[in-house]
DNA sequence: TTGTATGCGTTATCAT
DNA sequence: ATGATAACGCATACAA
């Protein structure tokens, strides 16, 4: 192999491999001559210290993983945006894996990081029906850990999170004063904690407005674009609501396609909002209430938290919590007035 | 440290370090009974082989880099999961880094990937505008590279793209075909491969049209969002465009916003076709007319020129260059034609 | 089939 | 301020 290391480095100089090694720490003793005769040699011959070697030295990797169930979804993406962004000014890379929302490709990637590949993982969890229990089994030596927006509630791990039922409870009733009767709620799974929180605050509203609940309005859906088409579809059919609360963004799109299929008007015969990062919300036909979360100052706190940890300012099994507000922007699918400049 | 290590287990098992590594991997000859006994007890211990040592020791890292201009963008989300997917395939992690548009972002990241970090580097460029020779000082040590979308002309390496000349041919001549006269290119930086290309198909269609070309009509943008805003609506106000062609999916939204902002009606008095792997193009007001890239195709043919590299069946400096088809889809903002289930 | 010994490229300790 | 050396955890050539 003809390729650089600290050795010729360190011949090519007629200094030792010490010498060499400390140009490139900072706390190091060096004469400043030669730590820049140095630096200068190295820049020309290409040489940089052998990441595994240093990382094997030293035992820790400089490497954060960032595991999520999509990531073709604006929440997601601007979250990794954000963590990208404070793990680099730390001196971090982000490794990233996506689950497709399957839990065992979750179990799979989270236990492959256990052998020094990562100082720590960011993690919106994907299996929440199944046992979570499994990151418990690698006790002590369990890599630190911070969940955001999607947790496992029995793990006791640092967290960032929005004021979801606050939020729900919110959405709702701004459908109620729209002077919506029958708000049905759309969720991908109602017993994951995210989809049963957004769910309490939905019924919290309806029942302080002394809204009889219908379980029906609960509309359970898939992960599939085509079974979700016709489930929505039923349902608006079947149960004729005057209000759709949608916890994810992508229900709302659905909701959209169904109402243009079934010649639905939103927000005349429907109103609709939704929990969405979308940016260009405002350009929908017609243009969508949402409740925004601020995805990328989530990944930010998220990142923030585990250098907490990693640089050993809190301990990696404490229950810190970080809760950022949303923010509820109401728009024409949910309101009949003429906005500003739309034709 | 009271963590596990191979010589731990080889201890607990009375067997010797060099079998415990010959039960990890498949070559090796081994007793089929000892290596499952190996593995059994590696389970219950909690054992993996460290990662750093591994990779230091082959002189590989398993590990491929994956360089974005940004991440809020719909095609290079759906890009980098379409590499996400093969790499994991083929039992390679990402890294992910975002230049965030910045040239000496990823000249950084690029030159500092260069220590056995990663084995591969796939990358959508920022830098047209600037040298990119820094990419061939690396000379035959230069990490194997792929480049997607956003490419250096003059640096030989295998590269994935769309047939861009020929879809803006298509989409500037499909405005001509609506009746316009008036075509405005808006684009970011037009001495950009990727400018350049579609601004040459956009030029050829006029030419076949015998539509004389005003260069006013080239808009060049910004990477900031409210500079395009001014920039678009003062165009559209001063150069009174019929239609508009939007290089990058992110202009086709600023038009949006600013003739809602202009009481301009899309697509009575204007009409819109923009390059967009926007999934909701349908929903917006009006649903847009797009180009769309195969975006999760070109992350994943990507993925495999590089392991195709990786695997040393073939040169990385081929010159091998995968095109791929875009799509041209018809909608609303440019045709009157009432929509089928459009209330 | 299994064990022994060496080195991958670094950095920390200790000595000079 | 600099150099010699051991160790990080593993995989391979070679020996048995």
């Amino acid at each position: 192999m003809d390729s650089i290391n600290i050795k010729k480095l360190a011949e090519a100089l007629n200094l030792s491999t010490s010498t060499i090694s400390r140009a490139f720490r900072d706390n190091s003793d060096i004469n400043g001559a030669t730590k820049e005769r140095i630096l200068t040699k190295a820049k020309e011959l290409n040489y940089q210290p052998n990441h595994y070697a240093s990382n094997l030295r030293e035992q820790k990797s400089k490497t954060i993983a960032v595991i999520v169930p999509e990531l073709a979804n604006n929440y997601f993406s601007q979250a990794i945006h954000g963590i990208e962004r404070v793990a680099r000014e730390n001196g971090y890379h982000i490794l990233i894996y996506v689950t497709d929302d399957d839990y065992n490709k979750e179990v799979t990637f989270i236990s492959h990081l256990h052998n020094g590949r990562a100082d720590g993982i960011i993690m919106s969890v994907s299996g929440e029906a199944n046992d979570h229990n499994y990151l418990n089994q690698f006790e002590t030596k369990r890599l630190p850990l911070v969940f955001f927006d999607r947790i496992y509630d029995d793990i006791e791990t640092p967290r960032v999170i929005t004021n979801d039922y606050k939020s729900s409870f919110q959405a709702t009733e701004h459908l109620i004063e729209q002077g919506c009767k029958r708000i049905a709620y759309l969720v991908v799974n109602k017993s994951l904690s995210i989809g049963k929180t957004r769910m309490k605050g939905y019924l919290d509203a309806l029942s302080k407005y002394s809204i009889e609940f219908d379980e029906q309005l609960i509309v359970d859906c898939s992960n599939s674009y085509e079974e979700n088409s016709i489930i929505i579809k039923n349902a608006l059919v079947d149960l004729k609501p005057d209000g759709v609360f949608t916890s994810v963004e992508r229900l709302a799109f659905a909701t959209y396609y169904a109402c243009y299929d079934l010649e639905i008007s939103i927000p005349d015969d429907l109103k609709v909002i939704s929990f969405s990062s979308l940016e260009i919300a405002p350009l929908l036909n017609p243009s969508l209430t949402t409740i925004t979360q601020p995805a990328v100052e989530i990944g930010e706190e998220a990142a923030r938290l585990l250098f907490k940890i990693l640089d050993h300012h809190q301990d990696k099994n404490c229950f810190s919590e970080v809760v950022l507000d949303s923010k509820m922007i109401i728009r024409n699918s949910t309101s009949n007035l003429p906005e500003s400049g739309k034709k």
